[in-house]
DNA sequence: AATCGTATTATGGCGTACCACACACTGTAG
DNA sequence: CTACAGTGTGTGGTACGCCATAATACGATT
C-alpha cells in the first residue's frame, strides 16, 4: 500500500455544496436566531429576490423547512414561519429528556476517559463563554456538550432526532440561558451528569439528565407564558 | 346565527390535497412496500411520467423524503432508495423503545378506563389480523397500538417522531412479524403493556414497551444479518 | 493491441415564463 | 350601509431550456 493514500486524508473536500443546500441553511438560520419571525409570511418570490435565486430552489427550501418543523404551510395561502405553542414546546423538552437520558446512560455504562475528557471540554466552553457573556458561544457549546453525548456512543440516529427538535425550540433555547443564574445552574446540572457518567453511575447519569432539560423546560414555559400574557 | 352553519359539520372536507402531497404518498408508499428497492436510482425525469406530474413536483417530493430518511442524494449522482445498515435499524428501535416506554409510563399514570379500552381495541384488531392472516393489517393495527399510545397523553410529537422513524424500518417490520411465533408473542408482550396501563405501574408499563420493543430489535436484527449473509 | 483522449449520453441543478386558482381588498352601485 | 364585481397578490402547477458533471462508448495514436 502506498501509506499517504491508504486514507482519504488529503481528498479534496469540495466546498461543493449545491445552491439548493446554501439557501436552505440561510433561511433556516435567518428562522432560527429571528431574522424571519414566528408568523412571518415567507412569500416565495421575495424570498427569491433576497436570496438570489430562482423560485424553483425557494420551493425545494421551503419543503424541506416544512418537514422539519420551522415552517408551517396554510393551504392556497402559502408558508409562514412556524409558532411555536407551549403545549408543543413542553413536548420536545421532554423528548430530549428521554433521548439525552438514554445518552446518558449509554456513556456512563461504557465509561471512559476519552469521553468523560471530551465532555468537560465541551463544559468548559460553556463556562467561558457564560464568562465572557457570549450566548452564542453558549448555545454552540451546549449542542456540542450533548452531540459529544450521542457520538460518543455511536448514537447518531437520536443525535439528528434532538438535533432536529433542538432548531424548533431554538429562540427559547437562546432566551432560556439568558435567565438570572442559569449560567451557574446550567453548568453545574451539566456536571452532574459528567460526574455520574466519570464513575459509570448509569442510572445517576440518566436522572441528571432529565433533570437538566426539566429545569430548562420550566424556564421555557415560564419565559413562554410571560410572554403570551404580555401580548 | 343561522343555526345549521355554526358548526363546520357539513364542511366539504377538503380534497384540497395538493398534487404535490397526492405524489408524495405515493412515492413514499411505493418505497415502503417495496415497490422501489432500497438503491433502486429514482431518476426524476422517469418519476414524472410514472406520476404523471411535472419535474417541479418530482424534486419537492424526492427533497421531502430525504428529509424522511428515505432517500439518500449522492451529490451530482442523484437520489436512490436509501439502504439501511443494521446499525441504524437497531438505533431506530432503541429510540422506539425510549419514547414508546415513556409513553406508556405515562398511560399508566393517568390510567383511565378509556385508555384501556381503545389499546384493547387497537390490540383485538392485531390478533384478528395474525388469525386472517392478514399481515398489512396487523401492520396497521400495530402502528394504531402506539398511536393510541401516544395521542392518549397527548404525545403528538412523539408520536411524529416514531412515526418518522418507523417507515425508514417499515420493510423490516414487515419481516419481523411473519417471524415463527411473533403472532403470540407480539400481542403477548403487547398485552402486558396494557395490563400495566390498567394497574397504573408506570414503571412495569415502561418496561414492558422496552422489552417489546427489544424483541422486535432482536428479531429484525437476526433477519437483517441473515439476509447480508445470504448475498 | 492496449491505452489514452474525446464525443456522446444521461441526468441532476437551476432558471424562466406562463397559466389557473384561491383569497383579500376595494370601490362602486343599489 | 350593504352587496357585489373587479383587481391585485401569491401559491400550485406545468413546460421548456440551459449548463455542469459523470459515465460510457468510440475512435485515434503509439
Amino acid at each position: 500500500m502506498s501509506g499517504a493514500f491508504k486514507d482519504a486524508a488529503i481528498r479534496v473536500e469540495r466546498p461543493a455544496k449545491t445552491l439548493r443546500e446554501l439557501a436552505l441553511d440561510k433561511v433556516r438560520e435567518a428562522i432560527v436566531n429571528g431574522y424571519f419571525r414566528p408568523g412571518d409570511r415567507l412569500v416565495e418570490r421575495d424570498l427569491c429576490a433576497q436570496l438570489g435565486v430562482s423560485r424553483t430552489v425557494v420551493r425545494e427550501v421551503l419543503r424541506h423547512l416544512e418537514s422539519e418543523g420551522l415552517v408551517a404551510n396554510r393551504p392556497n395561502k402559502g408558508p409562514i414561519v412556524a409558532q411555536l405553542d407551549i403545549e408543543e414546546a413542553k413536548q420536545i423538552y421532554e423528548i430530549r429528556g428521554a433521548l439525552e437520558g438514554m445518552a446518558a446512560r449509554l456513556c456512563a455504562e461504557r465509561s471512559s476517559p476519552e469521553i468523560v475528557a471530551a465532555l468537560e471540554e465541551a463544559l468548559t466552553g460553556i463556562r467561558n463563554s457564560y464568562r465572557d457573556n457570549d450566548m452564542a458561544g453558549v448555545l454552540a457549546n451546549t449542542s456540542s456538550f450533548y452531540q459529544t453525548l450521542f457520538t460518543m456512543v455511536d448514537r447518531h440516529v437520536a443525535w439528528g432526532v434532538v438535533n432536529l427538535l433542538t432548531v424548533r425550540i431554538n429562540h427559547l433555547r437562546s432566551m432560556t440561558i439568558k435567565t438570572e443564574r442559569r449560567g451557574i445552574e446550567g453548568p453545574a446540572q451539566m456536571s452532574k451528569i459528567v460526574d455520574a457518567i466519570r464513575r459509570g453511575d448509569g442510572e445517576g447519569a440518566y436522572r441528571a439528565a432529565m433533570e437538566h432539560v426539566a429545569a430548562a423546560s420550566a424556564i421555557a414555559e415560564a419565559v413562554l407564558s410571560a410572554k403570551k400574557s404580555a401580548e
